[in-house]
DNA sequence: GCGCAATATAACCTGATGGTTCTGAAACCT
DNA sequence: AGGTTTCAGAACCATCAGGTTATATTGCGC
């Protein structure tokens, strides 16, 4: 039962697509913010910024080796906000019907996660 | 596949308790700004920005009947947010552990949506 | 201790957000 | 036709968001 507070911080920083792709490499495992910098046209204050949403939002976390400060994916809030969502998955079910091309998606994935 | 401008629209609108709210209202059928606008400490011009928002966000739709413009909950939007959230099911399952009572209630929610 | 690399902080700018009040437009009701 | 209800739009305001550049801070390597 996440805090109304927690889903506006959470929701907050995933609408900003830097902060989901920093995620996304994130999720393959930790990096500095040097590594997270680099694909993006964009100074590394601005990214210090946007680390600092997400480590509000608790969605990352971070340690410290030598002058760095890797960067963790922290997916609690993740499964927070997906169980929000999860509740109005009767009604996309019901607009869309069993063969549109999202839900199949999305039903593939849910098995993919579910084998591992 | 959600183009990023429809995520970022998506997890913005997301991002304000006046919003999700009123999705949990328009989850339990159509109403009008003026029902919307009830329960909350707000005026109502201030409701008709929310609802602009959400209709760019393409959560919501409109109809017309008479005066009224009643809201209605269109879920396409929610689906490809959950779809996105989705692929990070297999990090919180690894940072939780099969016991936590989080997942154990989105598991629930899943098999109750299943079934119907 | 010195210089360099990695990161954070400060100050600043611009545009978006979230609220307000006031006004206007549509469509109903007698 | 006149008044009422429902809603949207405009103008305004304060705060926040996302970027910049310039300046610390911190810890390594020599």
């Amino acid at each position: 039962m996440p805090t109304p507070a927690a889903l506006d911080a959470t929701f907050q920083a995933l609408a900003d697509p830097t902060r989901r792709a920093i995620l996304a490499r994130l999720a393959q495992g930790e990096a500095s913010v040097m590594e997270l910098a680099e694909p993006f046209a964009m100074s590394q204050p601005a990214i210090s910024k946007h680390l600092k949403v997400l480590e509000h939002a608790g969605l990352i976390s971070r340690s410290r080796d030598a002058q760095r400060r890797p960067c963790k994916l922290e997916a609690a809030p993740l499964a927070e906000a997906t169980g929000w969502l999860i509740e109005y998955r009767k009604f996309w079910e019901k607009q869309f019907g069993q063969l549109d091309d999202l839900l199949d998606e999305l039903k593939r994935l849910e098995a993919m996660a579910g084998k591992n």
